[in-house]
DNA sequence: TCGATTAATCGCGATATAAAGATATATGCC
DNA sequence: GGCATATATCTTTATATCGCGATTAATCGA
């Protein structure tokens, strides 16, 4: 069981529609950045989020710091590449959480 | 099926760990406010909620209108008084609608 | 090693949110 | 009417969040 405070982290991550963007995104790699030049098995690449978002760098790494941070995403470093995909069951055990909370 | 928008305002007023509290308190009035005077059919009045915050009156009078314009909760006036109670059919619709945006 | 690429971090200005006190409005009681 | 109670609204201040450009750090290729 989370904790309030992580209950608190992940609430406050999804309060911003771009970054529940990403997690949409990321739901459908294949739909949404099929033109990524890896392979889609280790994550989406940030740089495609950036383009994706039209934010800046620096912005979209923030939001993605933030989802990371909640837990709902992981990143996988590659060479000079990091790769973001959702933990389904982080994102599961969540919506269990809020359903006994609220 | 509510907007985005909507999805947005009631995401934002969950992203408050006080407002989860009353939302909480809510749920089990006749636990949280045995002492209200009132029936608790009518729900639960607005100073009883600030009591039991800890907070501000017009603090907790704001927190308790984001609640509902999100929807989460309604108000019935009776007399001078101001009663709060949940609406069960739009935190399920939430919770059914994140389900499947998440 | 040098230059290019990727992405995190830093610093700043702008905007949003939170909290409180003061005020306004409505109701109830005498 | 006059006063008390309950609560929404207004104003101000403080803090948090957002977004950007610049910098830094790491990796890669020539």
């Amino acid at each position: 069981m989370m904790s309030n405070h992580e209950l608190d982290e992940m609430i406050k991550a999804l309060a911003h529609p771009v970054r529940r963007d990403i997690l949409d995104w990321l739901k459908q790699p294949e739909q949404y950045f099929a033109d990524q030049e890896h392979p889609l098995s280790f994550g989406v690449c940030a740089g495609k989020i950036d383009q994706k978002t039209g934010l800046s760098q620096s912005t979209v790494s923030n939001h993605l710091a933030i989802l990371q941070r909640a837990g709902f995403i992981s990143s996988k470093k590659v060479g000079q590449w990091n790769f973001f995909s959702r933990n389904e069951v982080v994102i599961q055990a969540f919506l269990t959480r809020l359903q006994q909370q609220l």
